[in-house]
DNA sequence: CTTGACATACGATCAAAATCGTACTACGCT
DNA sequence: AGCGTAGTACGATTTTGATCGTATGTCAAG
């Protein structure tokens, strides 16, 4: 099951800060509402499995239960369907106007396509 | 404001098949919940400006208000902030892990992003 | 040992989204 | 004209997500 928006924006300031308090998530949201709501979404993500906790301190350490990497594969790969047609050229350039990359990062993406199109070729 | 996850399926039907009929939208959704929510989800999207309707005929004919692109770059912008901090490069790299592209492909978005540099590296 | 600061637990509530039932309407067919 | 089919209109309900208040627990400083 894919992650709520305020769910996504948790983990990814988990994924950020690395396993950490509810407090330290708290703060780093810049917290339009309270503490508290934090917490309960917290300990209804660790209900869910997205969240693990460590209950050993006083204040309980929260982590990511799968790898960044993987919930954000499940989270692009359903928008590529439901928004993109399937079509990973539309979805970039969907990204890309909304927010312009530096060139840099650019080059960094060309390197990694062709790396792709090498392993993919020979087969 | 960004469309919910079932308004960007209906605007995506209305994308893949044109101005339509609720029936054609709700039938293309291969639905598992009824036609009447179809229909009442496209009258609030109405409602809130996504889509326009066409009262002429009997059955109204729907369309998406904005450009496609324009949508796509919003919701593309805001899971690229909110899941991906902001890095292109990561979001392509997660949609391809979900669904890897064909060469064609690959090498489509190579040419866009030589392009890209080109036309941003002279200035 | 008491108190204050800070933590979790958890029910209640609020808001938004999705679903559905039913009433009403227009059209084509006989 | 009357009937059946297929459509819209729209209120009501259900479901889900988000928010909050408050009760309670723990610990360390004094």
């Amino acid at each position: 099951m894919l992650p709520t928006d305020a769910e996504l924006d948790i983990l990814g300031a988990l994924w950020r800060l690395g396993p950490s308090t509810v407090r330290a998530v708290h703060q780093a949201l810049g917290k339009k509402s309270g503490y508290t709501t934090t917490l309960k979404q917290m300990q209804v993500m660790t209900e869910k499995g997205l969240l693990v906790r460590d209950g050993r301190s006083r204040s309980h350490i929260y982590r990511a239960r799968e790898p960044k990497e993987q919930t954000r594969q499940q989270v692009a790969g359903d928008l590529l369907r439901r928004c993109f047609a399937g079509s990973a050229k539309d979805l970039l350039l969907g990204a890309l106007a909304a927010q312009p990359a530096s060139e840099d990062e650019l080059a960094e993406i060309q390197r990694i396509l062709q790396d792709l199109e090498k392993k993919k070729g020979p087969q």
